[in-house]
RNA sequence: GCACCGUUGGUCUAAUGGUCAGGAUUCCGGGCCUUCACCCCGGAGAUGUCGGUUCGAGUCCGGCACGGUGUACCA
């Protein structure tokens, strides 16, 4: 603790005297990376497209940005979409209007252009392919022709010999004429990194003071995929480095990778930036925090009615607190106050009920009564939405009183559950549970989420059970609405979106005792042995 | 397995090597109040462990324990 405070107050008179190079030198000199690098605090959030928009992302993106913008310098958005098999349009969409419902704005990325772009991986492949050619010229890269049979052997026996698994240097001895003739008759190969066996690495993390990591532990890392495409260590350093970002503020989670990253800048000359590791949010399981076992999609925490203004102040408070204590600050109000020496290291639980507390003390404290009506009336009957819930309703009411009783489930978060609202004549206990976990898994994997592709897959899934429609929608009703009769199924699952229909599916499962991991595995088993049309 | 990073009430956290380890949340009790909630007051509850340095250790050093992460042609 009181190296941390003593690396604070350095780090302070530090900063001090860089942010006055930035200004005597910045207004001179507007060029290259290397210029930015020694002058202007650039921080960066590198997300990867490849699913929900994850809260640990925005708490990461925070945590740059407060960083930056403390000290006059600049936050930028870059995504990482180097793995065309998992990478979306429509994740990326997500992971920007998400970031920016949150007030966590950058001001350089690939919506709003910037000096340093583009802001997209996927659009710099000929950057990459010209500095591997660096590399492979200066022999800190080597051509590897190894299939992934013969690394899968490989990995096996070093396992099985209770030895560090990692490639073994096989195409490191490799002639140029060799490697040039291989390529030439169009072998597929990946170029990997060249990696000392002896020593170790040393750096300073701006938060934990110095890491050293054998030489030893770090894997010949794969830079270029077969498909021509780098990997993230390669991509990033290379983008970090372009885009002159000086601190690179990141989960736990990259420490041990960190060499591979410091020696890439070694290799090519260039001055690495300072490295933070923040620590990682957790399950209540003290696990790293994960969907399976929380919601994690800043999706569900607006369509479940918190406010934008309450997480970003919640994620503040996960391993960071204001110099006064104060627990209720805005973004503005926490940049003003920001000392990244203050972030505590031990992983912090994400746990809703101070959340709520925190969320429930903002609508008393800073919404008037009409604040709360539109607020509330745009979160619960955004037009698109009113105009679907409304012909649904009308159909089945009889007078206006019976409206808010039906209504109820769409415009709920989770709804309580009655013993026995499972019960049923023709599917036993486990049969509805089946039904709840493969709808889950079934509506996760859809790609659009419109009420006929809704519909398609769930009769796909019944035809595939050998469940009547009928009987199969039961359970589902039940974990929608939280009755056997209720509104179309299938439109409250569309209405209400995946991130509230998985978390009454879960509270569903739960509620009927919950689903073993020996049981899940199963259940997993027999779904992947399912085929749609 | 190996490596790395962590460890203050259940949870989020505060504490220039020097008061009685402070605040928040949660839970419980009381007050306000027609009820509940809000709000106010009070209570319970913590430095993982063993050793070392020191006049003095939550804080510095070492061992152990526990937890987490990493060990991919994912990021």
């Amino acid at each position: 603790m009181t190296d941390r405070k003593s690396r604070r107050r350095a780090r302070q008179s530090a900063d001090v005297v860089i942010w006055a190079l930035s200004r005597i030198i910045g207004a001179r000199f507007h060029c290259a990376p290397c210029i930015a690098i020694m002058t202007q605090i650039r921080t960066r959030i590198a997300p990867s497209p490849t699913g929900d928009p994850h809260v640990g992302t925005a708490y990461i993106a925070l945590f740059n940005r407060c960083f930056a913008h403390s000290q006059g310098g600049k936050f930028i958005l870059r995504i990482e979409d180097t793995d065309q098999s998992r990478s979306t349009a429509q994740s990326e969409q997500d992971i920007l209007s998400s970031l920016r419902w949150l007030g966590i704005e950058w001001d350089e990325g690939p919506d709003c252009g910037g000096e340093y772009g583009p802001y997209r991986q996927s659009q710099r492949s000929d950057i990459y392919r010209q500095h591997i050619e660096t590399l492979l010229a200066n022999g800190s890269a080597f051509r590897c022709f190894c299939s992934s049979e013969r690394l899968d052997a490989l990995r096996r026996q070093q396992m099985q010999e209770k030895r560090q698994t990692g490639y073994d240097g096989h195409c490191l001895s490799l002639t140029q004429a060799e490697v040039d003739s291989r390529v030439g008759a169009g072998e597929e190969s990946v170029v990997r990194m060249a990696v000392p066996r002896e020593g170790d690495c040393r750096f300073n993390d701006l938060l934990r003071g110095e890491v050293a990591i054998a030489w030893s532990q770090i894997d010949m890392q794969i830079l270029i995929k077969s498909d021509g495409l780098p990997t993230y260590h390669f991509a990033n350093v290379v983008d970090d480095h372009l885009m002159g970002i000086s601190h690179v503020i990141r989960g736990e989670e990259w420490i041990n990778s960190t060499p591979k990253h410091l020696l890439l800048y070694e290799y090519f000359g260039w001055e690495a930036p300072r490295f933070c590791h923040m620590p990682l949010l957790r399950n209540p399981d003290k696990s790293k925090l994960s969907k399976r076992k929380n919601p994690t999609s800043i999706n569900y925490y607006r369509s479940m009615g918190y406010l934008p203004q309450a997480l970003v102040n919640y994620l503040g408070m996960m391993g960071w607190s204001m110099p006064d204590g104060a627990e209720k600050f805005t973004l503005t109000q926490m940049t003003r106050s920001f000392d990244i020496s203050r972030v505590s290291l031990g992983g912090p639980i994400f746990d809703l009920a101070k959340l709520d507390w925190l969320n429930g003390k903002y609508l008393r404290e800073d919404f008037a009564a009409e604040d709360f009506i539109a607020a509330y009336a745009s979160w619960a009957f955004p037009p698109d939405k009113l105009a679907a819930i409304v012909p649904l309703i009308m159909q089945r009411v009889d007078k206006f009183s019976d409206v808010a009783e039906l209504a109820k489930p769409l415009v709920s978060g989770e709804l309580p559950l009655e013993a026995g609202a499972f019960e049923h004549k023709q599917l036993a206990p486990s049969e509805v549970q089946r039904v709840l976990q493969f709808s889950l898994w079934r509506l996760e994997s859809l790609a659009d989420w419109q009420r006929d592709s809704i519909e398609a897959a769930l009769q796909g899934l019944a035809a595939a059970m050998e469940l009547k429609i009928r009987d199969f929608l039961f359970p589902l009703f039940v974990a929608m609405s939280g009755k056997p009769v209720s509104l179309s199924v299938i439109e409250a699952i569309r209405i209400l979106g995946l991130d509230i229909t998985r978390a009454r599916l879960r509270s569903a499962l739960s509620a009927m005792g919950g689903v073993s991991k020996k049981q899940l595995k199963l259940l997993q088993q027999e779904f992947h042995g399912f085929s749609w049309p």
